[in-house]
DNA sequence: GCAAAAGTGTTCCAGATACACCCATGA
DNA sequence: TCATGGGTGTATCTGGAACACTTTTGC
């Protein structure tokens, strides 16, 4: 390929909750340029496959993680990136997406990993490229989603508290909620209903478990709402 | 090039009032696929220039209109495209730009000109490729844009009435509104200020004339608000 | 004087916000 | 019995929506 080409990358923000702390899959980048630097996982998009598959061959190689396990958000977007050759221009396309309980691998063999974490958004190293804006955008995008979709259950698991859930919102939007009225309003939109059982955790009364009402995600994709 | 390298466009969707309807540029291609058809101004990025001069290179051969006529939204958006050649794999860039009283070329000689013509939203005729999808999803863009800042400033005359700028946004978000409550509205959010000129018109009542309140678009980048 | 668009206030309602105490459990 | 988190209701505020008549002009 000619090296003043247009070069088109994709890199991938997957979300998933550490704990209560809202984090994201970064790896270390094995080579330059950047190398050893915290990075997204991303690629070069390969001659005859789309950025989806792509998407897929780096999870797969660089963090052993299979897209099987992750809620893609089908919205692609591109960045003008900054140059990684300074004589072409590259566009990024980025996906988000979103699991949970997922273990990116930590082979410590000869193995492609370049040692995947999930890394609480507020304990961000500094990262190559523009990597940074573009976990800032994504993270955006999930807080605009969150506000009128059902989309935290994609970071939760099959039944969670109330409390839970409050605790996913608040790191989401990076504030805190008042309880009763984050309660009336989740029970109101009706994005939740009780199961019936009841969770316990402690030296305190057990907390009733909820589910998402409608538990499919409407994919949220160039064609609207 | 290997045919079967990824391939990457650029196509803008360029938004004009055209008397008080919303209407989009459209060029009718030249050559195929599509030739004959309708179709947004679009290119091939060519090695060594980035999205926004391919873009600019296509408007000026394609349409004879200079990119400093137009206001672009510096918010790229990427499209999986469906393929242009069966074995590669294309995503498209696409930019949104806003302008006024801008005159596509209409060249009749042995020019590049591809009969540019500024097309009312409602009677979009058949569009190559997934044309009209980007259309939709500019347009919804740009609703969104208009519902918090003052882009759709940049669609009107320096000066205008507040039925004039009524009018725009009842084309944008194809509903009417209420003369009162939008006025008061307009005002509340501090938009638009009187000029002190007047504006007449025929056998009525002159209208007061407004400005916006602060003339520069803030651009919409992947930075947020 | 009449046709045609400009201009102007008030009422009502729904959804968001603010706020404090009792309950069930394990240790 | 106490420490801990779970669970609940009401009053208020604010922004949006509905709604009709008077004013100014050209003909």
């Amino acid at each position: 390929m000619n090296k003043s080409d247009p070069i088109l990358t994709v890199d991938g923000v997957i979300f998933q909750f550490v704990d209560t702390k809202l984090s994201v899959l970064l790896i270390q980048r094995g080579y330059e340029p950047f190398k050893g630097q915290w990075a997204l996982p991303g690629v070069y998009i390969e001659p005859g496959e789309t950025s989806k598959q792509a998407l897929e061959r780096v999870l797969a190689q660089k963090a052993d993680l299979s897209l099987s396990k992750i809620t893609l958000i089908e919205q692609p977007f591109a960045f003008d990136a900054p140059h990684r050759d300074p004589r072409a221009y590259a566009v990024t396309v980025m996906y988000m997406g979103l699991c949970k309980n997922a273990q990116p691998g930590s082979a410590g063999d000869g193995s492609n990993l370049q040692n995947p974490q999930f890394t609480t958004l507020s304990e961000l190293p500094e990262l190559a490229y523009d990597h940074r804006a573009i976990v800032a955008f994504a993270h955006n995008r999930l807080a605009a989603l969150a506000t009128h979709t059902n989309v935290v259950g994609m970071l939760l698991p099959k039944t969670f508290t109330l409390t839970q859930l409050q605790q996913a919102y608040e790191a989401i939007f990076e504030k805190k909620f008042d309880k009763r009225n984050f309660r009336k309003r989740m029970l109101m939109l009706g994005f939740v209903k009780e199961t019936g059982d009841m969770y316990t955790d402690g030296a305190h009364r057990p907390a009733k478990l909820y589910t998402l009402a409608k538990n499919k995600f409407q994919s949220y994709t160039p064609a609207f709402e």
